[in-house]
DNA sequence: TGAATTTGACCGAG
DNA sequence: CTCGGTCAAATTCA
């Protein structure tokens, strides 16, 4: 696995390097009147080709990663406790929660929110969650910008149908406020994390979030990386859409794969969002977010620490 | 009226 | 003692 992770890693940044220099030969070729349609449409075509091909790699390295017998799996990392969804409440060993909690897989995704998302444009990431605490976390740069101040914790709505013990937590990216990072602990282990996976199977597609770091704090590390993080030492994710990022420029607005549909895209052009998080959380609301209350621009936003009194919070 | 969210309190770790 | 994470009652929403 080691091997085939590599070499597969090499593919995925050869098939991005080649997208990323068809789209500068793009870009070169917009001049319209030295360039043909046809000119245009075989660039296009084969840098949708490259983007293709990395992202089904990337699909199928996740795969061989899951079919790994080697893996520990959500079951070896968690105790009897945290799978019984029984253990919930304030008997005594549910106060021994958080020290197992510790244990649990966990990662961290960047996700960029954007008002102009469309109702095709959702972002969630196809799982339903409930929200059961906020915190407002010290060190946190932008609090005045949710409306639930600070870092919002979710957790899988099927927790007591189905004992999913899956949670995340969103909070404001500190040094862009325009993404949204987002750490998942646990997998889930409910209905709706087979549809996904079945529905993943079908569309052949790779459907993993705009970028994600391992965030992991196991024991175990090596053999237990969740299986769509990107190793930290080689996060080609991110460098490569940092760098098309800087190279488009802020008119540019990639396009990404919806978690919930596998078909559909969402674009991550200038953002203007105040409640980032409760969209995130739950994507109808992107659907439903009047643009009126959309009016400014983080980007333009001053975070003067005075802005933040005591009635932002109580 | 049930489901979802909010929010102050509580608890364990460091 | 502080801070992060969770609980659970109160409140809001659909």
């Amino acid at each position: 696995m080691e091997k085939n992770g590599i070499l597969e890693r090499k593919t995925v940044i050869s098939e991005l390097t080649q997208g990323r220099e068809l789209a500068n030969e793009l870009k070169k070729q917009l001049n319209p009147t030295k360039t043909s349609a046809e000119t245009c449409d075989s660039l296009v075509e084969k840098i949708l080709s490259s983007y293709d091909n990395a992202l089904a790699l990337l699909n199928c390295i996740s795969l061989l990663e899951n079919e790994n017998p080697s893996q520990i799996t959500w079951e070896n990392t968690h105790n009897s406790i945290e799978g019984s969804p029984i253990s919930e409440g304030s008997t005594p060993d549910c106060k021994n929660n958080s020290k197992k909690r510790k244990k649990m897989q966990k990662w961290s995704e960047q996700i960029r929110v954007c008002s102009e998302t469309g109702p095709e444009g959702q972002i969630g990431d196809g799982y339903s969650w409930r929200k059961y605490g906020q915190k407002i976390i010290l060190g946190a740069i932008h609090p005045r910008l949710f409306k639930c101040h600070g870092r919002a914790y979710y957790r899988c709505t099927h927790r007591h149908t189905q004992g999913c013990l899956a949670t995340k937590q969103v909070q404001r990216a500190d040094d862009v406020p325009s993404m949204f990072e987002v750490i998942y602990r646990g997998n889930h282990s409910c209905m709706q994390e087979k549809r996904l996976k079945q529905n993943n199977e079908k569309s052949q597609i790779c459907i993993e979030p705009v970028l994600k770091t391992e965030t992991q704090e196991l024991d175990t590390k090596e053999e237990n990386l969740p299986s769509f993080s990107f190793p930290s030492t080689e996060n080609v994710a991110t460098q490569f859409f940092l760098e098309q990022e800087n190279f488009i420029g802020t008119s540019y607005s990639p396009l990404f794969l919806c978690p919930e549909t596998s078909e559909s895209y969402f674009s991550l052009s200038q953002c203007q969002v105040n409640d980032f998080a409760e969209i995130i959380s739950n994507p109808t609301l992107i659907m439903n977010f009047p643009s009126k209350e959309l009016d400014f621009s983080i980007d333009q936003v001053d975070f003067d620490p005075r802005f933040i009194d005591a009635s932002d919070y109580f």
